[in-house]
DNA sequence: CCCCGAAATCGAACCGGTTCGATTCGCGGC
DNA sequence: GCCGCGAATCGAACCGGTTCGATTTCGGGG
């Protein structure tokens, strides 16, 4: 294979300009650049990405790490596809690389984000669906590396994009509402992950802006599956609450539910209307069609790469204090399940507050 | 940051002496080897991953190429889930890496395929899901660099890790059989791909076994969508064709036919019998649950890595002939659609043959 | 006591690029 | 005709490891 000192050979230039008509610099004459381009052409010259990154040292390598339980890898795997192609599709664009980092705790994070920063393995992370605490911000803070979440941690000033949680919150409660429901339950995610705060916080606010009272026994907090989901929905069953609308963190919880509901004798819509958040190919075919709530993972992972790039590029490491953030907007996805049209966005709900 | 050098220095020892300390080398005194140690730890140095590859010629990275129509990234989400996970969980086992490659069409791949290789961005290459005849497969076999194809693509000896999708049709076909359909449609997948190719060998066989005679107009095939594999059945029920039991070649297919025959009043499985290819999370959430054939991804995942850096490690390049090949095994997962039980091992159906 | 060979260590080259400081070249101004 | 300056080019150092051939050290045998 051909190197550079064998193009400046053949061109009778040495080896520093070669490096310098090779790469579009000024200071070549378009003569002696031309001379170099043809003989790279002849040669079948392409330069070696890993001396290239020696040199420079920029590996142009973006570390992701996607956390993984079994459960959740299959229940979000959708989520996951998309943000992939969304980051993938900015990191081509700007000539970067994405590697793939599988981690199945947030220790095994913190220990691989350790080894990758050490080794010089990339130029930048990615870190997906951080807790709200995060073990490894200290390791990230002391390497100085250009970091971006997808998903916010609590109380950090690193970079992040994220969906704006209260917000699907706030809709997902809207939505429900003005469909004329009163007693309308919330089907939570687990409560280490800041978007089930945020989202909390949002179905609170929206009961308000209806004047709907909040009631703690409504809320219900499940992981991330079908099972958990499941039983969680039917110990409330039992439990005898009232209510005729639940609300789900997530599809996969969602089917949960109706199976819950359906084994109790409840239809769905008729008796209870389920609407989910994600939009998963799931709720598109599901019998009925679950309302959801799309919060467009192929944007939020085009966004976090160019984030990334934009401190890699200017030098800036997310330690520096860069409390850069972008939110994506979700929108509602009405389908069967909830049995309602849209929220009429012209109504307004009235004044809400203590009052309420 | 601590290089080699500072080592080398705080041991008093050569540069040499400090490398072939620090990799476990013989011929390095127990005496020297433990100050090395020493200083390295007390320098908190860890080698750089980029100068070994540029000294030594190996990048320890695998790149992935994963196709992803949209279509294709959604339905078969899972399939690729569990994939990457045994894909990862072997490389890091044995200290590589994995990057992603995310094509949208197989001139895409072979285009990225020849910047990675020419730039020796990384050891060896997986590509996932090939076509029968890929277009790149010269540009591979004049790389010389080891690759793993998951999924078989015909009359090639690259090397490949699959499912014996003959198995899986005859599978398919015999398990229908068995619960006593006599008229099974099988819904495929596109022809370009090896695995429809295997799997109708399969059902024509497997009902061969049965007796039953094998019918032309029964086999349709479809994209691997609901909505083309909805419109391939619907067209199948407006023609009047009489048949049974419906076997697709994905969940994504079995859903959409699902819908088709619900729309024509046929109820499932006590109408028409139906069974599905991939067992991803789908299926088991259904409404009927959806009997179909679990090709163990993660297995194919796991070997496919092995089988590349066996390759890797032992100096072989895939162009040199190598036909090496593992089949990962499938099997049945019995659920509601199918409306039977699972095959009797035990059960000799018969002698087959022409004069079924 | 000297020589020889094996063990331990060292110095230098190398991997394939980039970059910086020095050098050469051509040209205009005085 | 000489000086100075900017443009073009060059040589060498550098990135941080590995490896190979040469050199030193040490112990044992003659």
């Amino acid at each position: 294979m051909a190197t550079i000192r064998d193009v400046a050979k053949r061109a009778g230039v040495s080896v520093s300009t070669a490096s310098l008509a090779l790469n579009g610099r000024p200071l070549v004459s378009e003569e002696t650049r031309r001379r170099v381009l043809q003989a790279a052409r002849e040669l079948d010259y392409h330069p070696n990405a890993v001396a290239k990154s020696l040199a420079d040292g920029r590996t142009r390598v973006l570390a992701l790490f996607i956390p993984v339980t079994l459960e959740h890898l299959f229940s979000s795997a959708g989520f996951f596809g998309g943000l992939l192609k969304g980051m993938h599709r900015a990191a081509l664009q700007r000539g970067y690389h994405l590697s793939l980092h599988v981690v199945e705790s947030e220790e095994e994070t913190a220990e691989r984000v350790r080894t990758i920063v050490r080794s010089k393995r990339s130029d930048g992370l990615i870190i997906t669906n951080p807790t709200v605490h995060p073990p490894y911000l200290g390791e990230l803070r002391r390497a100085a590396i250009p970091v971006v979440f997808v998903g916010r941690p609590e109380e950090s000033d690193f970079p992040y994009v994220d969906n704006d949680n209260v917000e699907v919150g706030r809709l997902g409660a809207r939505q429900l509402a003005a469909a004329g429901h009163k007693r309308i339950a919330f089907l939570n995610g687990p409560n280490r992950f800041t978007f089930s705060r945020d989202r909390l916080e949002g179905y609170r606010r929206g009961l308000l802006e209806y004047g709907l009272p909040f009631d703690e026994d409504l809320v219900w907090s499940s992981d991330l599956t079908e099972e958990h989901a499941y039983s969680t929905v039917v110990a409330a069953l039992a439990s005898g609450l009232a209510f005729s609308a639940i609300f789900c963190a997530s599809d996969i919880q969602a089917v949960g539910a109706l199976r819950a509901l359906r084994g109790h004798g409840l239809s769905v819509p008729e008796n209870v209307a389920v609407l989910a958040v994600n939009n998963t190919a799931l709720t598109r075919y599901y019998q009925p069609p679950i309302a959801t709530i799309d919060l467009h993972e192929e944007k939020l992972g085009y966004l976090s790469v160019e984030m990334l790039l934009r401190q890699i590029e200017g030098g800036v490491s997310a330690a520096a204090g860069a409390d850069w953030q972008a939110r994506v907007p979700s929108s509602l996805v009405i389908r069967e399940s909830c049995g309602c049209a849209p929220e009429d966005p012209e109504r307004n709900p009235g004044e809400g507050g203590e009052s309420g």
